[in-house]
DNA sequence: GGCCGCTCATACCTGTGGAGTATAAGTCTG
DNA sequence: CAGACTTATACTCCACAGGTATGAGCGGCC
């Protein structure tokens, strides 16, 4: 009746990764038995086998693979809870914001400014990511706010839009397509496009500048922006680009070119979904009130 | 360093809640000093004081309070994994719908029997719910789908919309605007426009036919329909409401018109975010293979 | 085929710490 | 100032998380 604890969903998120009682224990620093009764006792209670296991091998049940999106997604905001209380706990207590390298780090760093200057503020303090890494950062409580791109992953996050800039199309120097002045989408459609490492279905439509669901035309997999213009560069594949990345970036084996009717590069803020404590209200409101419906300058 | 336990967090509610240890404990089942000792553990672990307490009285410190969103919410994710990890664990697993009485729950038994002929159905149980308490019941994992209507409060939930019907306004008979045929949304800026209770200020602005942050005219609170068009009805006040609405509820005191501008009601399916279990998925599958794309007919 | 190595389960023991009881100590009230 | 309320302290206790030793099932291998 007392309800899940904290404790019982590492076990078993060790066990299920792990697939081995032995080696779970070992990685929870514990020895091998407990951990087998503590998960009898998890599965009692539940009601249902996690694992099928013989004495060779330890397999999920289908209702063990459920309850582990469960029990991950349950830690995941236990995790974020603490380390959001702990950095609230401090003497200073510091708000940790962070963004995607390139723009937003100077987005963000005139955001702080002004927050800084608010009544009330606290100490701020912004942390580096790797690429596509802020929402997760947010999600996990290593960050209260983000700066992040659309379409990022919406789940577990409010946003608010701040600004926007066209996106243009970057081509190979010698490629057919740049002897025209404007583009449209659907000049693209069947080029190889760019796939960044990690995107989601629809993530990836949005950087071909089509729909979700459609067929998407398959191209190499790039992790950063440098790599996707060499692609682009070597003649591999087109691609859409914020136009500041292109300013950002001139070369010469690469065209740049407006495309009328591509989405835009949209740059929101970001922070847990309904966690609106002073702090992070202040920094959106911040934020907000410097960007908010003005188009990004590159 | 071993991380936050359900336990602790269960606790520090009740006494959030209680504001005295004596009571707290005895909500709990369990004796005051033990309970106290917890808390100051709780409070070593985190890094600063939840309460100040003197022997008379105990209040929240700022921290405390932002903890406390934090634990609830934590919990309610909690207490969402193991309710639906003990129906997944039935013998006869058990899908457990819900939506708004009268219209959805036409649209939810449908929809249940589409599902129930997909290969690999389970059980589908359709649960009462409360006027306006649908996403909680996802959110708390006493259901795993709702039909809901927009705009409702996302967090926490993923949605897809299904069907849409006009809205009408609904006049006090002798109203003066009664003698038009077809109203648009700025004629009824002025008039009071009743709030449902507990109605957010975007959801209330939804009803009122305007955008969010303008300012909203006062009105009567209203729990359900029937009291709205009483409201109305009586001259205190005008109101939108879903076509079907207008069409199952003929009264000599109320007038209907089409408001040619307003937003339209919008019936959507929601499940808890990112939990795309395959019954859920299936479910959600029946339902936009029934409706997407549809016009509601009443 | 019998041995070995690997697994998880069972049996039993141990110690930590969660929970209980009794009581002190503080503060407001009449 | 006594009494009614609080929460905190000091102890006792025992449940249960966790450890150790060992059994038991299943393959692979010489």
């Amino acid at each position: 009746m007392s309800g899940l604890e904290a404790r019982e969903l590492r076990y078993f998120v060790a066990v299920a990764e792990e697939l081995n009682f032995s080696r779970a224990a070992e990685r929870l620093g514990m020895a091998q038995p407990p951990l087998s009764r503590a998960i009898r006792q998890l599965e009692r209670r539940l009601g249902a086998d996690l694992f099928t296991r013989d004495t060779r091998q330890v397999v999920l049940t289908d209702f063990g693979a459920t309850f582990l999106e469960e029990a991950r997604h349950a830690l995941e905001v236990l995790t974020a809870v603490d380390r959001r209380a702990r950095r609230a706990a401090q003497v200073t207590p510091t708000l940790v914001a962070t963004a995607k390298p390139g723009i937003a780090s100077g987005m963000l760093r005139r955001v702080a400014e002004t927050f800084r200057a608010l009544p009330g503020a606290c100490r701020v303090e912004i942390a580096v990511s790797g690429y596509r890494e802020q929402a997760d950062m947010v999600r996990d409580g290593r960050a209260d706010v983000a700066l992040l791109s659309l379409p990022y992953e919406r789940r577990g996050l409010d946003s608010e839009p701040l600004a926007s800039e066209p996106r243009v199309a970057a081509l190979p120097a010698d490629h057919p397509l740049t002897r025209r002045s404007e583009l449209r989408r659907a000049d693209l459609y069947g080029e190889p496009i760019p796939r960044w490492a990690g995107a989601s279905e629809a993530e990836h439509a949005y950087w071909c500048g089509r729909e979700p669901g459609n067929d998407l035309p398959p191209g190499p997999v790039v992790g950063d922006p440098s790599q996707l213009l060499e692609v682009v560069g070597l003649g591999q594949a087109v691609a859409l680009v914020p136009r500041s990345v292109a300013e950002r970036n001139p070369r010469s084996d690469v065209t740049y070119r407006p495309v009328a009717d591509a989405a835009p590069y949209v740059i929101a803020i970001a922070w847990p979904a309904g966690r609106r404590s002073p702090a992070i209200a202040r920094f959106v409101f911040a934020a907000t009130d410097l960007y908010l419906d003005r188009t990004l300058v590159s």
